[in-house]
DNA sequence: AAGACAATTACCCGAACAGGGGATGGCATC
DNA sequence: GATGCCATCCCCTGTTCGGGTAATTGTCTT
């Protein structure tokens, strides 16, 4: 079996090189490249991909649109994302849409290629400086310390705060009584310091419940 | 140079295979074993490191913490998670305690290998496993989209609404009356499909609001 | 110009909620 | 066996919220 790939890229120049990369990580591939997103929405209306390399930086829109349609076609697909943008919106906005990986193109070929042949294993191609950075992100909002000395009980009934159950809701879920939650509603307030279920479901989605 | 590492792992036939794969991935490393928290405490005490693996069950205590002293000590140090547990809760704690890395040790050694070795030119090591749950986090969490056609004073009244203020506080904020507020917040709700404040405060933090 | 539509503002009423009090039983620690 | 913490329940009072209804303005279409 042939793996049919797609490289969308606007410079031609960039796109050779690609097509390189491609035919060295795996000669078996079968190549199909497009300049922008029109040609490649058109190209995907009747064809069908098992990997696509996709630039975001487009001359007629952004590149997660071919992503979009290529997942909708084939759920399988494995969509790379393939560019020299690595800021943060444009990293948790491929990965937002479904990209299986993002790689950024000023690296050396070998790794590239490596990457590539890599994916096809189950193994999501991440750059090492978008891994970090991800990394990163996941530093600033993971601390979910400061947990505010909860009871297990107080914690399960903000969660369910949190999701927005009214209290007789969480009385039947929990199958206790309504006043029994307002009562651990009202610690749960004394104790995070407010005074309104809204905050209340603020505090639980931060403290992850 | 040689390298300082340190392997944090209590079983000890883990123990010397992990020894193994470190010398094998550096052969100039200088390597020292501890079982147990109480130990490795000691030892990063009056030494300095500057690559860790680091097992988090441990019989007294998770890894995490000999991971928080390291990082302390000297803050380049290179502090690599080695565990076979590969849960959210495990991934998310390591990262947000300052790990620089996450190899699940049911790998083939070859692997291990590579990535240590990949670890020490600046390339974040992650199992495959452990990248993708990354990534699938961001997907779920990621999406800015879904907007709900809401008008811009909507959008307002509830991000207001998803930082615990009250309809009058709101009011007050805005300049309008709070019978206003609630008619926002009631095309907010017919809009998303809900009808309870604790809903459209989930609904805001969601929407980046 | 006339009509359709969305956004913004406003009022009323019944239901739900917040926060204060106090009470019971279980379980642990001391 | 005394103390403390937790979970469970109940009452009460004032405030807030949610839903129905409707007037005003502006924009866009007809």
């Amino acid at each position: 079996m042939n793996l049919r790939t797609l490289i969308l890229e606007d410079l031609a120049e960039m796109r050779l090189w690609l097509s390189e990369v491609m035919r060295e990580a795996c000669p078996d591939a079968e190549i199909t490249t497009a300049p922008d997103i029109r040609t490649a929405l058109a190209i995907a209306g009747h064809e069908v991909f098992d990997l696509a390399l996709i630039d975001l930086g487009l001359p007629d829109g952004s590149g997660l649109e071919v992503l979009r349609a290529l997942k909708q076609a084939n759920p399988a697909a494995l969509c790379v994302v393939a560019t020299i943008m690595g800021d943060d919106a444009s990293v948790v906005g491929a990965l937002a849409a479904g990209a299986d990986g993002y790689l950024l193109k000023n690296q050396p070929s070998a790794l590239l290629v490596r990457q590539i042949r890599q994916t096809l294993d189950g193994v999501p191609p991440l750059s090492p400086a978008i891994a970090r950075r991800i990394m990163t992100h996941f530093r600033q909002t993971g601390p979910v310390v400061a947990d505010a000395n909860l009871t297990p009980r107080e914690r399960e009934v903000l969660g369910h705060i949190g999701k927005g159950l009214r209290n007789h809701e969480v009385a039947a879920t929990l199958g206790i009584g309504t006043n029994t939650v307002a009562a651990h509603i009202k610690s749960v307030y004394a104790k995070l310091g407010i005074s309104s279920r809204a905050e209340a479901a603020w505090h639980a989605t931060k403290l992850g419940l």
